[in-house]
DNA sequence: TTCTAATATATGCTTATCCGTATAATTATA
DNA sequence: TATAATTATACGGATAAGCATATATTAGAA
């Protein structure tokens, strides 16, 4: 179901490698956090996380109005040292770096 | 220019991440091992290692009549290691096992 | 019930991706 | 030079991916 190539697939579009690392860094998060820190459409955002929980790389849960997102627990064991790596990635990037404090500067 | 995004791009491809995966795990590889390994046309072949040579994932040298090519050494450091946990992702896969034993059977 | 905030989906469009087939280019050998 | 082996590229077509805009859905508050 979620073969290396299909993960790094999911991982190939900018919007949601932002995302999952978002996630990855934060645990969970709302769309309309995710949103913010993003600094993008609402429905664009909506899209490419349904796709991500359609994969079944996130999972979601609704609390009240809000829709949570996490990354899925129950990926295969693989998977979970390539999201660390891809965390390290990142980690001197401009705009992740610019993702996270437009997260923490959110009200 | 390389991008994490765009380093998972061009591992999102099955052809390519097979191709990518024999030669991180044999060092360099002619076209035609590749070919063998794969099972796949040669036009299908030589166009996803012309798309990862001009990406810089890929180094090409020619020897004779042979081309071969290997993990460029000069990718960003934040490369390696997905490199060598794709690896790990793909051990217990048939298909890359198939590969692999297509490979040593040539001779 | 009405209104608002949060989220999801549908529609139409443009562009990118991938493929098979055919052909070109390069090198070695006879 | 002619031929074969190896590799690269061009072409046309099919499918997928991504986007902006508009609209639907769900939950809470008034």
């Amino acid at each position: 179901m979620m073969s290396p190539a299909f993960f790094f697939k999911c991982l190939s579009d900018e919007t949601r490698l932002r995302c999952v690392v978002l996630l990855q860094k934060q645990g969970k998060l709302c769309v309309c956090e995710l949103k913010a820190a993003l600094d993008l459409s609402q429905p664009k955002i909506s899209r490419h996380l349904a796709l991500l929980r359609q994969c079944g790389l996130l999972l979601d849960s609704r609390e009240g109005q809000w829709v949570f997102y996490q990354i899925n627990p129950k990926l295969p064991d693989w998977a979970f040292p390539l999201l660390e790596n891809t965390l390290a990635a990142v980690d001197h990037d401009e705009q992740f770096k610019n993702d996270l404090e437009r997260l923490q500067n959110m009200e």
